[in-house]
DNA sequence: CATTTGTTTTGAGTGAATCAAAACAAATGC
DNA sequence: GCATTTGTTTTGATTCACTCAAAACAAATG
């Protein structure tokens, strides 16, 4: 009974009908079924970027309701493995997860409320692939992870 | 019963003794109570870094039967706080204790075997202090591990 | 040595994620 | 179209890393 398409007005379903046709293709030329809860994750985390499984499931629930949380995960993974999704682990955070992948960027993540935002490389191109000395090892990615206080967070401490 | 300087041969004593004594300054100039757990703590902490909490729960319980694993959680977190160790924690892996505190060096991550060394930043002084654009943050840290095979998985994998 | 303050033990509890088996749905071939 | 195969999702249990709280205890201070 459920439809891939969950637009139900006439108004926006010539426009939800294209965008899940596009995110349809993106699953399937990762090589994965196209599902219902996929759908629903991907269109999930393109209106909402760097959220949580939990929050992917919130949002997915909504729309699908017989969603479970075990679900988002498994889509996750898929997706993770398929390159659909990268998944960051900033520290003392539950994972979060993008659909901006394959370029190297990184992120910058508020220390009092956790907004989290990408940012360039600080340096040229692939920068901070390259270490002072890499120990011998053969280095394959570099995470950055930049914290401070985001702009709105400057606000409100200042003024208390 | 237990007491503080835990060497029990002749030979090694006196250097342990003075070694004791080293730890317990930098944990009494932390403003910090010096005890048994912290001492054996610290110590784990010098012979293994980048160690985790059961790790060193490990460690510190061979030398002090008495030690609960909630102690040495206690001690981490204490000694985090006072700013003697540094908390790491790369993705995928439970929190990593170091005693390397106060330059801001980075990490390098086997992702075969889980090994971590320490970098130096890669590009001069406070070098990962600037993305390419902070988006109105005020940046105060940066965080950089990198990712690849250490040289003796290099070897392993060649050679399978 | 007595007191105060801070630490450790003991035991329970949490959040985030993983695992496994059964039920189910999408793609494929007939 | 329908049956089969393959892969996905549900359900339910479980794990891991860590946190919390109260009582017992030990270090520092006077």
């Amino acid at each position: 009974m459920t439809t891939i398409d969950s637009s139900q007005d006439h108004a926006g379903r010539r426009l939800a009908a294209a965008d899940a046709e596009l995110l349809a293709d993106s699953i399937r030329s990762a090589g994965l079924k196209v599902t219902a809860p996929r759908l629903a994750v991907l269109r999930a985390l393109t209106v909402m970027p760097h959220s949580n499984a939990e929050a992917l499931f919130g949002a997915v629930h909504a729309d699908l309701p017989g969603t479970s949380l075990q679900a988002v995960y498994g889509v996750l993974a898929s997706f993770g493995t398929a390159g659909l999704v990268r998944k960051i682990e900033p520290a003392g955070s539950p994972a979060l997860f993008e659909r901006r992948v394959g370029d190297n960027h990184h992120h910058i993540v508020c220390t009092r409320c956790s907004v989290v935002h990408d940012v360039d490389c600080a340096v040229g191109h692939a920068p901070c692939l390259t270490p002072a000395d890499a120990l011998g090892f053969d280095v394959r990615a570099a995470e950055v992870i930049y914290w401070g206080l985001c702009a709105q967070c400057q606000l409100d401490t200042s003024n208390p």
